[in-house]
DNA sequence: GAGGTTGTTTAATGTGCGTTACAGAAGCAC
DNA sequence: GTGCTTCTGTAACGCACATTAAACAACCTC
């Protein structure tokens, strides 16, 4: 047996893609042990052979499903931090998960906020929002660190509670209500 | 047979009481499907027999635990919302649920708030919260009805917001901060 | 065509789950 | 003591789960 080049032998009758964002969406509406490896077989329409050959188990299928998932919204995350000024940035990321939270075609909520085992996702998302404050103190717009970790907090709560409460069937009218408010706690 | 007057039988040797709580703490900290039947008797030190003898079954049992819950926080909630204006109502509230969800000895963050089975109960304090925020409105505390929802969505949030943060281990200093930073959002 | 590789299908494996049958033990009334 | 009732302990039940073994099918290279 020679390790040169791969070979072919038959190929794959689904779409793997397709299959992942089939689990992605399971795992975003139902989380992780809502979800059954034969669900996933069942909606995708193959055989449980096929996604462990394709996956990995149950536990690589979720990891795939979830760096699938946060392949965007890493992207508008620092889209929206990259605004010049801190209040701006907030205001965006506010406005853009209040967006995101409760698009059409995918479940309501957020992945990375509903799944307990994805907390240390969670934790780097806050020290992003949190390292762009402290800039934000040390550019003068706020008043200290400390000020600019109270406004990191604040914030923090508030997208995790839009998350919850999208799950909970609000509207977008309804998160972007709760955005606008937040967006008034800006020191003045 | 008749059904005159209740026979004794052998009395049962452990705190029924005690059994409720200790599920109670584990439905709390791992939610229903994060819990067995079989951990719970573990933790109580019984065997299942004798808690399905008591409680009946796993939801029974998870009912009645959620009811215990509930039933201290439905009078923390009647209490800071009865305070005599909106604001007032609303900081009460969230700072006592920002220590509630830290209280030492207990599970971090909110049983009905981290369970998805109690949307429901969720939606139930969510319109009482907007009751209160009404009232303000007609009292003139607050300019409309629809001013009073916004704010209610508002607080929804942060309440949903400060439960989640501290189930991922945010300290009680942290959530106040967020309470605090929440309170400045109130009109002028 | 033969040989090799990979995908599919069916059926099975073992494990943990919620739940219960059954036999014995512990109390009360008489 | 004998009845009656209720609780306890062990052991089992059926089921859903994640995972895989084995046989077959489809493609490539030669």
């Amino acid at each position: 047996m020679r390790y040169s080049s791969r070979m072919t032998g038959r190929p794959r009758t689904f779409d793997k893609d397709a299959v992942l964002r089939t689990a992605m969406h399971a795992f975003w509406e139902r989380g992780y042990d809502g979800v059954s490896v034969a669900q996933v077989c069942g909606e995708a329409g193959i055989a449980a052979p096929s996604l462990y050959a394709a996956f990995g188990d149950k536990k690589a299928l979720f990891e795939k499903a979830c760096a699938l998932y946060t392949e965007h919204l890493d992207e508008d995350l620092e889209r929206d931090l990259s605004a010049p000024t801190a209040r701006e940035a907030v205001e965006r990321l506010l406005r853009s998960s209040a967006e995101h939270f409760t698009a059409s075609g995918q479940p309501p909520g957020c992945l990375v906020m509903s799944e307990p085992r994805l907390a240390e996702r969670r934790d780097r998302t806050r020290d992003m929002i949190r390292a762009r404050l402290r800039r934000a103190a040390t550019e003068g717009e706020l008043a200290s660190t400390a000020e600019a970790d109270g406004v990191a907090a604040f914030v923090d709560t508030v997208l995790a509670g839009m998350a919850a409460l999208a799950r909970d069937g609000a509207d977008r009218a309804r998160l972007l209500d709760a955005a606008r408010h937040a967006a008034r706690t800006w020191p003045a």
